[in-house]
DNA sequence: GTCTATAGTAGGATAGAC
DNA sequence: GTCTATCCTACTATAGAC
């Protein structure tokens, strides 16, 4: 083989990046990202202590990826600050749209095989994210921090549940998926901003 | 090993659901479900061709017993056919609770491994499901069935994002999962209810 | 840091005996 | 219909040469 690289830790990342767009997290192996980045079975394991290890990094790249573009989505769609509303509805087609490009979302920065792993990347990307969406709910519902929160895990309910099942086929195309994400979220911040004191229904 | 089943095929079934449960869809192995149903590795293939098919009838068994659950919560939380929405609300925290002790839902009922497979207990139950939602939502939203339909898979996303999340330890715990699920499903009924010709905002 | 070679594990699937 | 035995494949991980 002698194939020789620069930085191979990063071209290995890139490669179980691709594994999991194109088969999601079962796909991601050891010996074929190692196969694809042209080098030996052996070499990873310079890098990468275990599959896990390797699986860790795949996510925290993942992770700082799916962050920054749920950010410049919503920095987009409002870059005055005036539009919170807009920018929720943007960063909600963002995470859609990302997850269909990349088979990666919630599933997999928060994947249960990573569980108890104290990884920085992942644990700053997923307070990112959520900071993106309070920020901007707060702004939306009239600077009700409670109710801000409570929509927090509304909205990634919505758009996991967009993104998953438009991978398994349930919609037309991505654009229809990523516009039910958006336009639920915004149907849902407009009912918390006319009502933010109506107590839940369906206890 | 000599051992004698009265129906090894629906004992591998149960097998093959428990796998599930316990590891998710990769977990579904013929070998371990012969092994924990006590017959050699061979016996399977005298009952389901491959793997596939194997899941295809593991699979048809959850969507029917998912189909079960949520028409149960649903016709218990609405004997009457006068209170749709408490029966939206129920049928959301079953498909939580369901996916919760089963790990599967519409992503294994639909799973993409089971594309262009025609399987009529899977079509069927996919319908039934649907069915359950929308005859329900026509009544809660004042008999406008467009706004039932475009519900339906506002629905799916919500209750299905938050089983996943559940699932990825996002929730506090399982009854807060569902809480939110019914609750969301509660919220965006409610608003369609009262502006059921509103436009959809964030296009 | 990367290679070759290898041990170990596990699953999918088939052939042929009973 | 089930068994034993077997083949093939694929992946994780390690040892030791270069």
């Amino acid at each position: 083989m002698g194939y020789h690289h620069g930085d191979l830790r990063a071209a290995l990342i890139d490669a179980g990046t691709e594994l999991i767009a194109e088969g999601g997290l079962p796909a991601l192996s050891v010996a074929e990202a190692a196969r694809r980045t042209g080098v030996s079975a052996a070499a990873p394991y310079r890098h990468f202590p275990s599959r896990q290890d390797f699986l860790v990094a795949v996510a925290a790249q993942a992770a700082h990826d799916l962050e920054d573009a749920m950010r410049s989505a919503a920095d987009g769609a409002d870059s005055d600050g005036e539009h919170p509303v807009a920018a929720i509805a943007a960063a909600a087609k963002a995470y859609v749209h990302f997850v269909a490009s990349r088979r990666t979302g919630f599933g997999v920065v928060f994947a249960p095989e990573l569980r108890g792993v104290h990884d920085e990347g992942l644990r700053d990307a997923g307070r990112a994210v959520s900071d993106i969406i309070l920020l901007r709910a707060i702004g939306a519902t009239g600077g009700d921090a409670q109710v801000a929160v409570d929509f927090l895990p509304q909205f990634m309910a919505i758009v996991h549940g967009c993104a998953s099942l438009n991978q398994v086929g349930l919609f037309n195309d991505l654009d229809s998926a990523a516009d039910v994400a958006a336009d639920t979220v915004c149907r849902l911040v407009a009912a918390r901003a006319s009502a933010s004191n109506s107590g839940a229904v369906g206890g």
